[in-house]
RNA sequence: GGGAUCUUAGCUCAGCUGGGAGAGCAUCUGCCUUACAAGCAGAGGGUCAUAGGUUCGAGCCCUAUAGGUCCCACCA
């Protein structure tokens, strides 16, 4: 059977081919399976709000290449896919989408609302799954899950109540942030700050009963003078020590507030006074806590001023800076406006500024769950790549505050908790409770808000394994090998899912986190919609195919830096994919039926050149494998690439063409061997990063087995190691190298047709460095190299013909001008000299002896042989050419 | 204010626990060649931000400085 391979690789034609093989075949879905090791991977689950972007493809190629690599590795590898409800996002999408047909979400009611979602999610919520099929992703697909499915669902409720009833979950009046826009508290990791320009406003308080004497603050906030419980002065602030205990007139109202002594304040700041509103700022809150000074809520939610606000009432807020602003004005009352900058919370969802107001919430106790958390990563029973993440991990940890987890909105798991409308008692239970267990009323109602969209996503590791129920899938693959995420979700996600897992499981969520940087424009940009600056991951697939995108996101970068996207990255990665398509188009046009097989019992007479290339292959096995072992998965496919294009491509395959062209030669067999040999073991290492190309060209290069995605990873054996051939060759390489130099020094053309050279057994280190000989050329141009030769002014009988009939020789020493190569040996010979010496002081340092490891000692005292040896022979050279 | 991180070729970046300065792209030269012009063979181009220090030896370790990026933080 005979196949043909287009002459240029063209993806679009063979992937969503293949992709549907696999899953037919099932090669993704892994079962619990004892005789063999789990490694598992769940899947950070994508928004269904979302839409592929660079990160989830970064993302997501990194995983497949891992699951990739240990499944050939025989692991039984599972990796769990899902999508995340994303509480806010998705409402606020759809109360949009409500919006525009000119329904208000509050007429359609909460059940209305909720029925509209769900369809939302199943018409569009399937939309990313559906796009990480397209880059390759080789995901467990039947055992996909969503946050708000009924096991994820029941998980959070068993965690809620768990947590309710050791008590590490109260409800509480506390300061929170509160958006204006979403209507919602949000958590302290959802306020994004950023400097804003803004004003700082000088106001005078008058002092009650001292006529003519006032006190001047200075706010960036004035209208929150309403809520002013007191005045604030640092207790060792001589200017001020008179005042405390006194009374100032709260102007704009017709209150009284005491001026009272803390140590918050900071006498170098403003003026020194600060005005405490206990209900809008939460210092203020914790200064008023101290003092028992009243909180005075002056806010709607809408962020509005309330009825406690008088005239202002009804106002929003920036228009109430104003009025009252001017109102001090005309008092008399307002001193200054400086230009200030200062730092605004901002809702990270609608960049709103954020209100901190007082609020009956939900919270988790974070000081003894953090606790486990902290020491995991301490201790290294959770190792974060890279390791200075640990850094980043602890200040947060270190600085924990409680975990605000209430939100008020429809669309997520509601708080399970029920409250007495007749006597107020409060049940938090796993089922609907109709009856109070208190008072016997029938009139319960369920707390209206719902949980932070990350306590679900806490959960991930094991909810997805079927927690809380005790299943096979939990016990044979959690906890899960590493969790692959960006940097930026690290307090959001990576610490809760961290303590929730040592909490709930009694064991850590994963062993590693493996965190990437943000992928962004040519220009270093994020890449975001209002920039309109983003690439979008399925035009690259559509312009170059998915092979190409994923080695263009796994090069060139180092672990968890950001990287940017460069259009001639992709079609670099293209041409490389174009590369190893050609090699096998070139193997398989010179054994078109597929008779000779690289599971075949190694040929006896393999070459040098053969030995070398398999030599070569066998090493790079164990540097691809030792490096993805340690997940440098940039370094691992690196070495890849330059292994096939140099190595294989350049150098082996253009050796062996003579070889292939003789049908007389007895070890034609031999080579097209090696090429299989080495091309397919090449393509398992190249297939988790290149998945598509890899498949089609192992199906086609082999008939024995049915894809390469799971066939056996290549193991290094000692076997294949030829130390001497590949010091022969390479050594050649040198020489030709060396060739290559002079002709073009000589200024004769150095065409592709006299580069290629025949390693034969004749051709030795002795031939090049002894007699000044090496064979190069190749069938069927040898007239052609002659005539170069004699442009060159090359004497005949320099060139002549030796076996066999269409290679020729030249010696080497006729090709070299001799003074430069005097000039060059001499560097040379300063060189080596200069590196004996180095090894040697290594060598006679005691420092070095004593200290460093016996691999590199002997490392140096082989250095010192080889450069020894080396001097030896240049010395020799030198002389023989001085003569 | 605290912390992280970066500064290496024209551009974008690698450089693993200190031991011969690298890749891709770009530029230049010569080649349509029977796997591949999405290619081949070459060339040029770097005081490794600056200044000190440790060391036989520093791109790598230490200190300081300058500049960039990011994260955290309640200075009204």
């Amino acid at each position: 059977m005979s196949k043909e391979l287009e002459k240029n690789y063209n993806p679009a034609d063979i992937e969503d081919r293949l992709y549907q093989k696999w899953l037919d075949k099932k090669y993704f879905h892994a079962e619990v399976d004892r005789s063999k090791k789990p490694f598992t991977i769940v899947m950070p689950p994508p928004n269904i709000t979302g839409k592929l972007h660079m990160g989830h493809a970064l993302d997501n190629t990194m995983q497949d290449i891992l699951i990739r690599f240990k499944r050939m590795q025989g692991f039984e590898a599972l990796w769990v896919p899902g999508t995340d409800h994303a509480s806010i996002s998705t409402e606020v999408k759809v109360t949009n989408a409500l919006k525009d047909e000119g329904i208000d979400k509050h007429e359609l009611g909460r059940e209305g609302f909720l029925k509209r979602t769900w369809e939302w999610k199943k018409e569009y919520g399937g939309t990313i799954t559906g796009q990480l099929r397209k880059i390759g992703s080789s995901c467990d697909w039947d055992r996909e899950r969503f946050t708000m499915d009924e096991g994820c669902s029941k998980a959070v409720q068993e965690v809620f109540i768990n947590l309710y009833e050791k008590g590490m979950i109260y409800k509480g009046s506390r300061i929170v942030n509160w958006c204006p826009v979403c209507n919602t508290s949000i958590s302290d990791a959802e306020v994004e700050h950023e400097e804003q320009a803004g004003h700082f406003w000088h106001i005078n308080y008058p002092v009650a009963g001292e006529e003519g004497r006032f006190v001047e603050i200075a706010t960036t906030r004035p209208e929150t003078l309403l809520g002013d419980s007191a005045l604030a002065v640092n207790p060792d602030d001589e200017r001020y020590t008179d005042l405390i205990g006194k009374m100032v007139e709260l102007p704009l109202t017709d209150r009284q507030i005491p001026i009272i002594a803390d140590p918050y304040v900071d006498k170098e700041f403003g003026t020194g006074v600060v005005k405490i509103t206990p209900a809008h700022d939460p210092n203020d809150f914790e200064v008023g806590k101290r003092h028992n000074l009243p909180e005075i809520n002056i806010l709607n939610d809408d962020a509005t001023i309330n009825n406690l606000g008088g005239k202002y009432a009804g106002m929003d807020r920036y228009e109430a800076r104003k009025a009252m602003v001017a109102d001090l004005d005309a008092l008399g009352l307002l001193v200054k406006v400086e230009d200030h900058v200062h730092n605004v919370g901002t809702h990270d969802r609608c960049k709103t500024t954020v209100e901190p107001m007082i609020k009956q919430q939900w919270f988790v106790k974070m000081d003894e769950l953090i606790k486990p958390a902290i020491e995991g990563v301490k201790n290294g029973d959770i190792e974060l790549m890279p390791a200075s993440m640990d850094k980043t991990y602890f200040n947060w940890t270190d600085n924990i505050r409680d975990w605000c987890i209430s939100r008020q909105l429809w669309w997520g798991h509601r708080i399970p908790a029920y409250y007495c409308k007749d006597c107020g008692q409060m049940v938090v239970a796993d089922e609907e409770i109709h009856e109070c267990p208190k008072c016997g009323s029938n009139n319960m109602e369920q707390d209206p808000d719902t949980l932070d969209t990350w306590f679900s996503s806490a959960l991930w590791p094991f909810s997805t394994l079927g927690w809380p129920e005790n299943t096979e899938e939990l016990d044979y693959f959690y906890p899960t090998d590493v969790l692959v995420t960006g940097y930026d979700i690290i307090f959001f996600w990576v610490i809760r899912m961290i303590f929730s897992g040592y909490e709930h499981m009694g064991k850590k969520p994963f062993s590693k986190v493996l965190f990437h940087g943000l992928v962004r424009d040519s220009q270093g940009r994020k890449m975001s919609k209002s920039l309109g600056n983003g690439i979008d991951p399925l035009e690259v697939i559509d312009k170059y195919g998915a092979d190409a995108l994923r080695y263009t996101l796994i090069t060139g970068n180092a672990p968890g830096n950001d990287m940017r996207f460069y259009w001639e990255r992709v079609e670099a990665s293209r041409n490389f994919a174009n590369k190893v398509w050609n090699a096998s188009r070139f193997i398989m046009m010179n054994d078109p039926d597929n008779k000779i097989k690289a599971t075949d019992a190694q040929p006896e007479n393999l070459t040098a050149a053969d030995k070398w290339i398999l030599s070569k292959m066998n090493n790079l096995v164990k540097e691809v494998t030792d490096n993805m072992e340690k997940y440098d998965l940039g370094i691992a496919v690196a070495k890849l690439n330059d292994f096939i294009w140099e190595e294989f491509c350049d150098w082996y395959i253009e050796m062996v063409k003579p070889r292939l062209y003789n049908d007389e030669d007895t070890t034609k067999t031999a080579a097209i061997w090696t090429l299989k040999k080495v091309l397919i073991d090449g393509l398992k290492l190249l297939h988790p990063y290149m998945p598509f190309i890899t498949e089609e060209i192992f199906c086609n290069i082999q008939d024995e087995e049915e894809s390469i995605m799971i066939s056996n990873w290549p193991v290094y054996s000692e076997e294949m190691h030829f130390a001497d051939d590949e010091v022969a060759i390479e050594t050649i390489k040198t020489a030709v190298r060396n060739i290559r130099n002079v002709r073009a020094d000589m200024n004769v053309a150095p065409s592709r047709k006299a580069k290629v050279f025949v390693v034969s057994e004749n051709a030795s280190i002795r031939d090049i460095f002894e007699n000044g000989k090496v064979f190069f050329g190749t069938l069927g141009y040898a007239s052609e190299v002659a005539v170069q030769a004699d442009k060159a002014g090359i004497p005949d009988d320099a060139v002549s013909t030796v076996i066999p009939e269409a290679v020729i020789y030249i010696p080497f020493a006729e090709l070299v001008d001799i003074e430069k190569e005097i000039e060059r040996l001499k560097k040379e010979e300063g060189r080596l000299n200069g590196e004996i010496k180095r090894c040697n002081g290594m060598l006679n340092n005691e420092k070095f002896t004593s200290k460093a490891p016996a691999e590199k000692i002997d490392e140096e005292k082989e250095k010192l042989v080889k450069y020894t040896q080396m001097l030896e022979q240049v010395t020799e050279r030198l002389q023989t050419l001085t003569k």
